[in-house]
DNA sequence: AAAACAAGTGTTAGATTTACACTTTTTATT
DNA sequence: AATAAAAAGTGTAAATCTAACACTTGTTTT
């Protein structure tokens, strides 16, 4: 039997769209463009493309990320696959990812060769399909993660002050938090380290820089530990 | 342009592959049976079958659920899609799904058409291509899910006793807990009607029989509250 | 020198979690 | 009929964690 067993099903398109969250010192943004073809051109879109013969869903998504923003190395992690979307009569099966990124890092990215343009999540337009849908479901997951793993880290640059850290969060939950809690709590995990650097930008006095500490959190995960806010 | 933009992209085999979890009274069990068709037949093997042309993602996890195992109505929950499998050098890419079940209401199914076998988790064996990372990935969810939704209960028989309630959860987390903590905490939710009738199959004394309210917790979601154990 | 501005710092009350042991009810045994 | 056995059911106190709260420090600008 040369021919496998399963030759008589039939195949999918499968594209892989991206939620792609930065942050900007203030507030949670989004990556979306405009879709240059139908249907729904002109629409708000994410960033997708579709899985090619062989490619694994991982390196694809890096792959969309890297060819239409330019960014790559940055944290993704699959979402969910969404499989009643219509298109065009043919259904197009489409797997999410969601990107963090260091807006800081990729600030060049806003107005490029792609129409990208980084929009405030509390300024969400209509999205093109169930995007929408998948932006939603991203956001859950953000927030439930940060409060369990480091990938809060993910959207900032290397060194970072505290009070922008809370800031992060703050954005990320929508709500305020007692800036004395928030620092006993972060600090005591053990896992920022606290540089000699003050960062002067946001204010007269100036905030001491922490670095996070991989090595000690992959210390603390083999044993079992790990970050909890 | 009548043929669709994307018609040059590939297209792929997509397979649903369900992790389904039963509850004994003792144990958590996985459904297993014994692949039939090359390649690695004989392996254990979850449950699975292609997507058809045109059939919903969750529809297709219910129908290959349904058609294998006879079961219906149960609970299924998108788990995670797999795309670096390889088979008969061709990708198929696996959208895993994990079923609750209620194995008394099901339990004919044990030796039935299909060689379907439960398996308790502690003595699973090696299993079929990615198939045991998917089991683990699944029961990382349950754990997770059983904290902070009443999923638990779906492998329950509607009507059910406490301390069959605590040995539930003492199997999903592998740990046994407190019997006054857990049922202060169990019944401060005020989500679980005590019944008048008691079930004597565990003990001389008998237990009372409790039901999951479901109406109070819609009630409690609507309300920003919900179940947390 | 004073005003302005954000960074930084401790304590206390309340809530939650954990640890822990005896009584009740019924059946089976003598 | 009395007793033993077996699991169900029940309360309290200590410890930990969470939440609420206001002033001082360091630097720059005027």
């Amino acid at each position: 039997m040369s021919m496998p067993f399963y030759s008589k099903h039939s195949k999918h398109y499968v594209a892989v769209d991206c939620i792609i969250f930065g942050f900007d010192q203030e507030k949670i943004n989004i990556l979306l463009h405009k879709r240059k073809f139908e249907p729904y051109s002109g629409g708000w879109s994410l960033f997708g493309g579709f899985l090619e013969e062989n490619e694994n869903l991982n390196n694809a998504a890096g792959r969309i990320l890297h060819t239409l923003t330019g960014f790559s190395g940055v944290y993704l992690e699959q979402l969910f696959t969404y499989g009643d979307v219509e298109r065009d009569k043919e259904r197009v099966l489409s797997v999410a990812y969601f990107a963090l990124i260091n807006t800081e890092r990729y600030s060049s990215v806003e107005g490029g060769d792609f129409d990208a343009v980084w929009i405030p999540l509390e300024e969400l337009p209509d999205l093109v399909l169930d995007h929408k849908i998948m932006v939603n479901k991203a956001l859950r997951r953000l927030r439930r993660k940060a409060a369990s793993e480091p990938i809060g880290f993910e959207l900032l640059p290397e060194k970072f002050t505290l009070p922008r850290l809370q800031k992060l969060y703050e954005a990320i939950y929508g709500e305020g938090f007692d800036k004395r809690n928030f620092r006993k709590k972060i600090l005591s995990m053990g896992l920022l380290k606290k540089l000699d650097e003050k960062d002067k930008s946001g204010s007269k006095k100036g905030a001491f820089l922490f670095r996070f500490d991989k090595k000690k959190y992959d210390e603390l995960l083999s044993e079992g530990l790990g970050f909890e806010l």
